[in-house]
DNA sequence: TGAATTAATTTAACATGTTAAGTATACTGC
DNA sequence: GCAGTATACTTAACATGTTAAATTAATTCA
């Protein structure tokens, strides 16, 4: 059996990390949003594309994949989606036959509707709980972090 | 900063928040641990279980989820694939047959003394990208945020 | 004690993540 | 004008995420 101090372990604890306090902060506030969407019957992803594309209006995929963080693959199937429910619309680049462009239908534009004042009233709740000030504290550290590691 | 901002947007935009900028600079950092663990023939979650048994020593499966940050289901599919492997070892815990109990094979172990330097390494390089003093400040601010969101 | 409840884990079903390869169109330079 | 290359997706294959339900063993308490 082993002892429980590790005074000497080859690597140390692995819960402290950064990437594992990301992994965990990031859950815990999805975990807030995740409830909400599904009684819209919302994935976290598909509400992020159809948000993207609302803020953006038209938008061609690669487009919608770099502001909805998503990789093109799991983006090609959540669009194959949106359009079979009729909550977006593709239709073909005229200028560039390889390009798709999508835009919302009215359903889709009744999601935003619903869905957005909730995930506002959230956001303000999260933010609320570590107060203004760390609250920006987080977000101005989180962003110098992903510039710099992404300068490489 | 930001002098785009859609005052009478119905929503803001979402690229600024929390939860995106948590998803960002997660991914931001993994994207220099996953290609270093691919050439080790691991996989993230993998190497998280690897670790997690190594610093617990024997551990049942729910003890495992919450320590690998996994969900029960991932954990089962994942502790098959290392048992195949013969990376991880099962066996059953006598005082309740419900639970199993893991531990690594001297296999599982040299993964350990292989892998661990240079995640090491890596760790050392993202902190010294954002300095010490800011690194520790995340890290403080998001663990401070994840007990206060977990708290209701 | 034995029916009802709870706990640990697994299975199922579907969605997304990740990498590599495929397909069709556009572009570039000769 | 066309061979070679680059771009915009899409498909494929496998791994994990997420929720719900199933399974089996422990626990509770009337």
């Amino acid at each position: 059996m082993d002892t429980k101090i590790k005074k000497y372990s080859l690597i140390r604890s692995f819960k402290d990390s950064l990437p594992t306090q990301l992994l965990q902060a990031r859950e815990a506030a999805m975990s807030r949003f995740r409830p909400m969407l599904r009684r819209h019957g919302l994935t976290e992803q598909r509400w992020r594309v159809i948000r993207a594309i609302h803020e953006h209006g038209e938008i061609d995929a690669s487009e919608l994949a770099r502001r909805s963080f998503l990789l093109s693959p799991s983006l090609t199937r959540i669009l194959k989606y949106l359009e079979i429910e009729n909550i977006v619309l593709r239709s073909g680049d005229t200028n560039d036959l390889r390009r798709s462009v999508f835009f919302l239908t009215d359903k889709g534009r009744k999601i935003i509707t619903d869905v957005a004042p909730e995930t506002e009233n959230l956001y303000e709740e999260i933010e609320s709980l570590l107060g203004t000030e760390k609250f920006q504290q987080i977000l101005t550290l989180l962003k110098e972090f992903s510039i710099k590691i992404n300068k490489e």
